[in-house]
DNA sequence: CCAATAGTGTCTATCAGACAATATCCC
DNA sequence: GGGATATTGTCTGATAGACACTATTGG
């Protein structure tokens, strides 16, 4: 009520990443372990402060993906905000979580800036079985969530892929992703009856057994009609 | 690469709110006429900076849904972050965007701080035949997107309708945030074999014309299956 | 009775899920 | 051929959308 000169206060902004991509079919996320205080010694998300007072938000993740994971050109999306007075001791630190999907990757990350970054199955976080620093759980969570809600009616599949792929290949995305089992034959069915969300490309795959599979490229649609849909949600008991 | 003592930069900390309701079957934002500068006289959403160090992001919000709309349990969730340099001619200012959904009010907000305060279709803004403040045009655009989106597969329509609605009532929310026409038969029978999205409640309420209809409340469940699905956006001219 | 809104029943094209059958590779 | 994977086809139960019909109010 008063008319003192009141002066909003500034805090510390700082960008997370929550990396997803397959590895052994299975969902992996990258984390790093810490080498200062605090949670040093601790696994935690890549990310980092804001560079300077004119870096725009998601270029400053575009940086922390090159510098700290060696990645450009992924799938990448804004996830969240998470500024808990006290999540941070060393002060007001807000942070803006990014979700980042990648293809498949060579190697664990080598060479980059960040030589301690490794892929955990995110089962190893989700379960509880591996600590993390800050809320960085708690992001990784939301992060996962996010990919499985949008695998159902986006194009989100396909950032986890290569160039090309095959329709096992997106196949064994949704069920590590969800973590179901899925009938190959109506999956490509409806892959296929999905217009726009892959395109054929190029020639075959050859395979250490079996027939050849086609190549596919994503399509141009990024939201999917109809979508995959998730079953199994319904309650049991379904009765007139 | 050199160790100069690096300073990450402090940033100012906003919060801005679309408050969708629905008046006269058609979805309203809430937006306040700017009463000093920059942007003096224009429409923007409601919100302001941080109190302190310490306030959390989402006690911000909900003050200023108090302060400035006069509105307290509402649905209230977080939309995005928008920070791009420049967006504000102050500094930089990084904004946390909330999407609330409140049920119709008895007025157009009155006796509150905020009495410029003024319910707008959202067609107004959406259409560009309203200019609003730095980059509140944008926000109100994924704030609508994301109510049109959440409706469909989450119970945010209730949010929209008092503590006891019929399902007309539930209808017409449909219909105003789509834009859409629903055949009444088909959406009754739709929503009621969608367990835990309703739940009986009390008596009848009597209409000027016509049969009484029975009254509902919002049920249990979050999480709608099967969903609420938004039909017609299949290309049209589907061949085998 | 009439107008108007609420609620139920029925029909049909479509679709998801189960699964048989065929195709094409490597050995 | 045999093993393995890819791709197509078929069947069936559930469902979305169209729409006829009944129910219950006020006037």
């Amino acid at each position: 009520m008063a008319d003192e000169p009141w002066e909003p206060p500034r805090i510390l902004l700082a960008v997370d990443l929550v990396i997803l991509t397959l590895r052994d079919d299975r969902l992996h996320v990258l984390l790093v372990e810490r080498g200062i205080e605090p949670y040093q010694g601790t696994f935690a998300l890549p990310g980092g402060f804001l560079r300077d007072e004119h870096e725009a938000i998601d270029a400053a993740a575009r940086r922390e993906l090159a510098e700290e994971a060696g990645l450009a050109d992924v799938h990448l999306e804004m996830l969240g905000v998470y500024g808990e007075p006290g999540r941070d001791p060393r002060g007001r630190v807000v942070s803006v979580a990014y979700l980042a999907v990648a293809p498949r990757l060579p190697e664990p990350v080598a060479g980059t800036d960040a030589a301690d970054a490794h892929w955990i199955p995110v089962d190893e976080v989700l379960s509880g079985r591996l600590e993390l620093a800050f809320d960085h759980r708690r992001i990784v969570e939301d992060g996962v969530e996010r990919a499985r809600a949008k695998l159902e009616h986006t194009a989100l599949a396909t950032a986890f892929c290569g160039e090309t792929f095959t329709i096992a290949e997106l196949q064994r995305v949704y069920e590590a992703v969800w973590g179901v089992r899925i009938d190959p034959r109506n999956f490509y069915r409806k892959v296929k009856s999905t217009r726009g969300f892959v395109v054929p490309a190029g020639p075959m795959r050859r395979n250490a057994n079996g027939r050849p599979a086609r190549l596919y490229r994503a399509g141009p649609v990024r939201v999917l009609y109809p979508p995959m849909v998730r079953a199994g949600q319904a309650e049991e008991g379904q009765r007139s």
